[in-house]
DNA sequence: AATTTATGTTTCCTTTTGGAAACTTATTTC
DNA sequence: GAAATAAGTTTCCAAAAGGAAACATAAATT
């Protein structure tokens, strides 16, 4: 680690209650109230979507597991998206989650030329990733190639230097509290310039 | 302001093309997309989904439309979301977006009791907002209300010291290098508690 | 280069889906 | 309330999916 010492006892105070994704998606009521909503019978639903009526109800009642190619069609044909058809019921969380996580206290998860630190640890599904990551003095990365993924990505430097290096721009360098914003599937990489650790700040969204 | 100074000429490069496209799903490409991605055989991901190394490979080559229980299994083993799967066809980004924001160089949006610093304003339709803000010391926020809006916020502590309030939760102390993260439609509100302004790093995302 | 090992594809067969029609249950209409 | 009609369910079978193992191809190892 670097420098700054503050650490209190561990605390996690964190609710969640999003019964999220072990929720087995009752794909059957989902359709039905989507259905119902248009005001749609089977028959017309039938007719809308290719699939026949008596498939339609199967697949309301859980009585058979649609392939894609239907569910292509329902989607289609009753004009939903499918992100719509799989989101969770609109749960209107009244009691909101939170998670503290104390100055190094996250999870740590180390390589060779970084030392990450997730933070927020205790929820799932987060719109967020947060990560607080040491960058290894003149380290260049494991280099291997450019770093790609899905998202969006934001770091600030906390202390030290980096350079940031992405594909169709010049690398640059960053010092404490300069910050950047970018696509994460643009390739990127960073490196620490200077002779002590660099300390970075991250949050990544998809 | 408060300390810190390594101030370098205002500098912003940045490009955005999303084109938004609504094309033909390739539920195939996309799979063995991901599964290459995350550096997998077929065999590998056999294990992790339940699902045969046969089944998977003529997924991947559209001989079969997998059904919906199929589609379960492969989300929850790779741990992708639905919606990700389902992700228009991957468009490769030729030049993603950058945008970089030197230290106190961001756009200031002042109050009473906050000075708040908008980084990367230079993209449109970002994922997140990153804020830097100063809180000013022994303020106790404008105090209408409960702050409270859509989306889920992370913040961190920069320098000094502030007290977190929020709905549900005790009020809680956050010192340098603290962290907390949280759903923003629970009412909360920050007070900076010592005798210097604070500053905060703060994302949020909706 | 030949052998071994790993990765991916195809075959063959069982299980499951999807559709037409028969059937049951609700809703109108007379 | 009975008859007629509409809406939804179940049956039966053809078609398609899913799995085990054989097969083919690519990557390592000797």
């Amino acid at each position: 680690m670097t420098d700054q010492q503050d650490i209190y006892p561990s605390m996690t105070i964190s609710t969640d209650q999003s019964s999220e994704n072990i929720a087995p998606i009752k794909l059957g009521d989902r359709l039905k109230e989507i259905r119902r909503g248009l005001g749609l019978t089977l028959e017309e639903a039938s007719q809308k979507t290719g699939l026949a009526r008596s498939t339609l109800s199967k697949i309301e009642n859980e009585q058979i597991s649609p392939t894609f190619q239907a569910m292509q069609k329902l989607t289609n044909g009753l004009d939903i998206n499918i992100p719509q058809l799989f989101a969770a019921p609109k749960k209107v969380n009244t009691t909101g989650r939170r998670d503290i996580t104390r100055n190094d206290l996250g999870k740590s998860h180390p390589t060779s030329t970084y030392e990450h630190e997730l933070l927020a640890t205790q929820l799932s599904n987060k719109k967020m990733m947060p990560f607080k990551s040491l960058v290894r003095a003149r380290s260049f990365d494991d280099y291997s190639d450019w770093i790609r993924h899905d998202g969006e990505e934001f770091l600030l430097v906390l202390k030290g230097e980096i350079t940031f290096f992405s594909e169709y721009y010049e690398p640059v360098n960053l010092v404490e509290g300069d910050s950047v914003y970018y696509d994460a599937n643009m390739g990127h990489m960073l490196a620490s310039v200077s002779e002590e650790d660099a300390q970075i700040l991250w949050v990544t969204a998809s």
